[in-house]
RNA sequence: GCGGAAGUGGCGGAAUUGGUAGACGCGCUGGACUUAGGAUCCAGUGGAGCAAUCCGUGGGGGUUCGAGUCCCCCCUUUCGCACCA
């Protein structure tokens, strides 16, 4: 291409692919004609395309932030492209333990160093070139915003649905704090700094998300969810079907007293010969016999002492009798009750049946304790006699034996057999468990909202009134937290001494702030009634534009922050505050970045910065090379030397709208290239199949340009809008270079012509006994006979058929099949 | 242990329902244009073979006219959860 004719022409468009300064140009317009905004209140068609708000980290944007937000921002573009009102808030997750303990490692305050971390993100953000409405920006940390997530916390106060009690917590002593059980990784260590975490008695506060685990459940079956995300949750929740049965006992002041158990496996029950109680089960106490009683005690504060990971890491069995005995209701027989810190409080009834013959862990128990062990259920091949070396676990064709009346059942009937007839006494019922626990929301911490409760002498635990919200985080400048279990607004007198709301006489304000999950629990509602600081969110505009219609985020949040805000939706609907209990009509969740085949991280140095990449190849290739890297919901491998080929696919398109000509006719089979790329893009983009879209383009451009050809216009003019979701700003470029007026993203998405997208001629492969042999070029609607004859025709064909086929096998429109 | 995802050229990855394996891109090889090329353009690029052809989607079986795709067994990687009765 000659440049040198327009060269000292300033009025002549540029005529290189220069993208920094297109991309200067553009993101300048879009902000004075303000391309980005919507218009809430007039909008025709609501859509509503929601990304994971970042948390803004003092190192700056992380290329993963950026991935996730190009995948979506192509999504909103390309859903505006068809016509949609699209609204593409981001704001901010300022709040959390993460800005804290990063602010006390650098020796800075939040307040001062979160307003520079998000000045920074901002800056980074709108170098990308997304389409988001700025006006709508939040922040977590903002009075205006979390004086509503205090809010929220008050209607399900009034609900019930949030309460106080001591539990045991997750202590973790490096953070010197208590985390919540979705914070404690890989068995009993901490999220953020790997501290194995101990175990400690606090008063916390607690949503009762396990009162909505059925719902929770039950929703997931009717919303458009990566299935991933939806086992992940199911798995999270742990729905099993049992049936909790009653064993009877005496107490050792002589009461009589049951013990309920939870089992899944109530066809076991002539096999269960002993009982194990968590060692913090209540009726210790009362069964444990005074010859037992040194043992017991000093077992119980062995298990109380021991963190969590020495506890949940061994799989040796440990545990002391109570010196009692019970009745196991199926066989009459007294079997001895045991403590055992493999028995969880926490879930079930805290109490168990012994059946070491069907259950690992009771036959390892048994086995280190000299229990007896009786096979109940018998195997397909198996003699009822022999003997086991592990527990028989397979529910699938195994029979009872040994079980009374029982004996020749299987054991799916068996279950429902047992229950009922324990059920005549009133031994026992069909129940269903959640391993779901509440959520604990306290935290023993400074940065976060102070959760909005005064306690006082005279009236208890008072909610603080509605009109004095928010209860305002002070600045303090000891925010560092110490090991005494109460957080360092503790220490500030003058904060929490208010006077109780209800009497007038001095009370105490509750000290600990809640989770940062609970500031991004309901983020998505605030976005389009930010600035209205009367109500959370303002009802009409919530009617038009909640639910999300598309939400796309990482997976690591698949079961927290996505099953909380499913929660928070849920009580808001309750209380006939949303119109919605599913906050998030579809959602997809994509994959996670790698560089060079390694994983990311500080300490190896190979993160990526966007600045440099976006400063070196333009915010759009990078965008365009994230997208191509791999299949969007899988991740991809980040290779510098590959964003070149994103670049030149650029500055190809670039220079075809520079060389483009009006004059004659458009080539027939580029204009059928054209038209079936359109449907391949328009198909991908919604299934966020990026990387295929781009190939599809690249391969289109590959054809303008084959041979050094002149392309027509009408060849050129609508690959400009396909590539716009992804490269926006080289868009709105040539659009404009092309005459366009406005915005491209005010145009319209390209229909394709079906009939223009179907080949006249196909190529028609021809195989013989399954191995191709040929591929003769045919007519599209080619009749079998027609076929056969073209195929036979063919010299490589021909040569492996002697004779008459003995079979034909025809694929109209694309293969044929000769047997022989 | 339980659950999810995945194993395809030198590399990242394509292949809607079983129907041309390796699209697209990187890299590499050769060529053109150049004072020059980390620019641009053209051609080639799974392996073996001069060729016809044969072999190839982690391994082993199977179903089928036909299998990367479906079924059975095994191996590896990876990510969640982890004594949940």
């Amino acid at each position: 291409m000659d440049n040198s004719a327009t060269r000292n022409d300033p009025l002549a468009p540029p005529v290189t692919y220069n993208p920094q300064a297109i991309e200067q140009k553009w993101q300048r317009i879009w902000q004075q004609r303000g391309t980005n905004h919507t218009d809430l209140q007039r909008a025709q068609r609501p859509f509503y395309a929601l990304m994971m708000f970042p948390y803004p980290s003092a190192e700056g944007l992380h290329v993963g932030n950026l991935f996730a937000f190009t995948g979506n921002d192509i999504y909103g573009r390309f859903q505006r492209l068809q016509g949609h009102n699209v609204f593409e808030p981001l704001g901010y997750d300022a709040f959390g333990i993460h800005s804290e303990n990063f602010a006390l490692k650098v020796g800075k305050h939040p307040m001062d160093l979160i307003p520079q971390n998000i000045s920074n993100f901002q800056r980074q953000l709108e170098s990308a070139g997304l389409m988001v409405d700025w006006r709508y920006r939040l922040e977590t940390t903002d009075p205006n915003y979390y004086r509503w997530t205090q809010w929220i916390f008050l209607q399900l106060l009034k609900k019930g649905l949030a309460y106080k009690k001591q539990a045991a917590v997750n202590w973790c002593p490096s953070c010197k704090t208590v985390l919540a059980n979705e914070q404690v990784v890989s068995g009993g260590f901490c999220e953020r700094c790997g501290t194995a975490v101990e175990q400690r008695l606090l008063e916390q506060w607690f949503f009762r998300i396990s009162d909505y685990a059925p719902r929770l459940l039950e929703n997931l079956n009717h919303i458009d969810w990566s299935e991933t995300t939806k086992t992940a949750q199911r798995n999270w929740i742990g729905r099993s079907e049992g049936a909790e049965i009653d064993f009877e006992t005496k107490k050792v002041n002589g009461d009589g007293c049951e013990i309920r158990v939870f089992t899944t496996r109530p066809d076991t029950i002539y096999g269960a010969t002993y009982m194990v109680l968590a060692p913090e089960h209540p009726l210790v106490e009362s069964l444990t016999t005074p010859a037992q009683k040194k043992k017991i005690e000093s077992y119980r504060e062995q298990t109380t002492k021991q963190d969590l990971v020495a506890r949940k890491t061994s799989t040796d069995k440990t545990g002391a009798f109570t010196g009692s005995y019970a009745v196991n209701p199926a066989t009459g027989n007294q079997i001895p009750i045991w403590i055992s810190d493999y028995v969880l409080m926490e879930y079930g009834t805290g109490a168990i049946m012994g059946v070491p013959g069907h259950d690992q862990r009771d036959f390892d128990f048994a086995k280190k304790f000299d229990l007896p062990i009786v096979r109940v259920v018998c195997g397909e091949r198996e003699d009822a006699n022999t003997p086991l070396d592990n527990a028989f676990v397979e529910c699938e064709g195994g029979t009872l034996v040994n079980s009374g009346i029982f004996d020749g059942f299987r054991v799916e009937p068996a279950k429902k057999a047992i229950v009922d007839y324990l059920a005549k006494n009133d031994a026992a019922k069909p129940i269903v468990n959640y391993r779901i626990h509440d959520w604990c929301i306290s935290r023993q911490r400074y940065w976060g909202p102070p959760i909005p409760v005064i306690y006082c002498d005279e009236c208890g635990t008072v909610p603080v009134p509605e009109k004095d919200l928010p209860v305002m985080l002070p600045f303090i400048e000891d925010f560092k937290p110490d090991d005494s279990g109460v957080s360092p607004l503790a220490r500030h007198e003058e904060w929490y001494r208010v006077a109780c709301p209800k009497c007038g006489k001095t009370g105490r304000r509750e000290t600990d702030v809640s989770d940062t999950f609970l500031d991004s629990a309901w983020y998505f509602l605030r976005y389009p009634s930010v600035g209205n600081d009367e109500v959370p969110f303002e009802k009409s505009v919530t009617k038009k534009w909640l639910p999300v219609n598309s939400y796309i985020g990482g997976n690591e949040h698949a079961v927290l922050h996505l099953l909380y805000s499913r929660f928070i939706a849920m009580v808001l609907h309750d209380m006939g505050y949303l119109h919605f209990e599913e906050p998030f009509t579809r959602f997809r969740a994509h994959g996670h970045i790698i560089r060079e085949g390694a994983k990311m991280s500080k300490t190896q140095g190979n993160i990526v910065n966007p600045d440099e990449y976006i400063e070196e190849w333009g915010a759009d290739a990078f965008r365009t090379y994230l997208m191509f890297l791999g299949p969007y919901e899988q991740g991809g491998d980040f290779r510098d030397a590959s964003i070149s080929g994103t670049r030149r696919f650029l500055d190809r398109l670039f220079a075809s709208v520079q060389s483009m000509t009006s004059d004659g006719e458009p080539d027939h089979d580029v204009m059928r290239k054209l038209h079936q790329t359109i449907r391949k893009v328009s198909e991908d983009i919604p299934r966020l199949s990026y990387n295929t879209a781009i190939a599809a383009m690249m391969e289109y451009v590959n054809v303008l340009r084959r041979g050094e050809r002149t392309p027509h216009r009408d060849e050129v003019v609508p690959l400009i809008t396909l590539v716009s979701p992804f490269a926006p700003h080289i868009a709105e470029e040539l659009w404009e270079q092309n005459g366009g007026k406005g915005s491209i993203f005010d145009s319209a998405w390209p229909a394709f012509d079906p009939a223009l997208a179907a080949d006249e001629l196909i190529e028609m492969v021809v195989q013989v006994n399954g191995k191709v042999r040929s591929r003769v070029m045919v007519p599209r609607d080619i009749g079998e006979k027609e076929a056969v004859v073209a195929a036979l025709e063919d010299q490589a064909v021909a040569k492996f058929v002697t004779g008459a086929p003995k079979k034909v096998i025809f694929v109209p429109g694309r293969l044929l099949n000769v047997v022989v």
